[in-house]
DNA sequence: CTCATTGTAAATCATGTTATTACAATGAGT
DNA sequence: ACTCATTGTAATAACATGATTTACAATGAG
């Protein structure tokens, strides 16, 4: 059990807006290229991300370019444009009322595991895009 | 995107077991009528938690009981029991290798997001059964 | 006006989770 | 040794969700 591919695709679509920004025009089709995935998937990405105010796309003449420095967008503002707001875990909806766990279970395991959730989300907040820019960059080097 | 039943429900199982040990025999069929879920998963669950140490079950005669205290039983032993060894997030396995950030996304995302999910196993570490008993304890006192 | 591109809906495919049925194996109680 | 409720497990079906694909109207620079 994992979460999809949702948010890491975000992450690459704003990796190569970032790293091709002035050197290609950066279409749902040239993205799509990129992560090896459908342009459709890219369009409605890019969708949540111009929503989540990441983004600027260019309707008609194609191509996107983020609105905020790599050093000012966080994974966890990725996360939460992509994500529903919703808990970690499925907890059964319909425990038995009759039962003193069934009955609770879903406050007291609720309650600790958004306590995790936020923790979580702290991390997200403290890696930034240029971050990963940087390790990509890196990388590549280490490449040579 | 969330987390599956599975976690939930074992903790739901375990919680039962503790809280009715020497006032119910819970059978399969009991502690899946206080979940409220089919009990042929509640025995796929009991057999995972028994790998893992948890519990012992009475093949034949039925029943379950802890193997430990609650108060050493924690929720990351729980999680591990039931759920897979892997990425919190699915990337992308064939990014295109020509393009500097798709060759790279997976190491570099990778790195960041597995410490990300090593917090998360901590938290969970810091919760054990014997909290969860005492705050459906207290929730059942305010209940009056 | 043209044309590549975006935005979006709809249909399909793939995968994973949960539910259900079925039945051999178990083992305490008699 | 027999009985019987129960476990362990396999196999299958039902269902939900994510990802893919096709299609096409809307967009807007040139």
């Amino acid at each position: 059990m994992q979460f999809s591919f949702r948010m890491p695709v975000a992450v690459q679509i704003l990796l190569c807006i970032a790293k091709f920004d002035g050197v290609f025009k950066t279409t749902s089709t040239f993205l799509a290229s990129s992560v090896n995935i459908n342009p459709v998937i890219i369009r409605k990405t890019l969708g949540q991300l111009k929503a989540a105010g990441l983004v600027e796309v260019a309707a008609g003449v194609g191509g996107a370019r983020l609105v905020k420095e790599p050093c000012e967008i966080t994974l966890q503002e990725i996360f939460n444009a992509v994500e529903e707001d919703e808990d970690l875990f499925h907890i059964q909806e319909n425990p038995n009322p009759q039962c003193p766990v069934g009955r609770n279970i879903q406050q007291v395991l609720g309650n600790k595991l958004s306590v995790v959730k936020n923790h979580m989300l702290n991390d997200f907040a403290k890696i930034t895009l240029a971050d990963l820019l940087n390790d990509i960059n890196t990388a590549e080097q280490n490449r040579q």
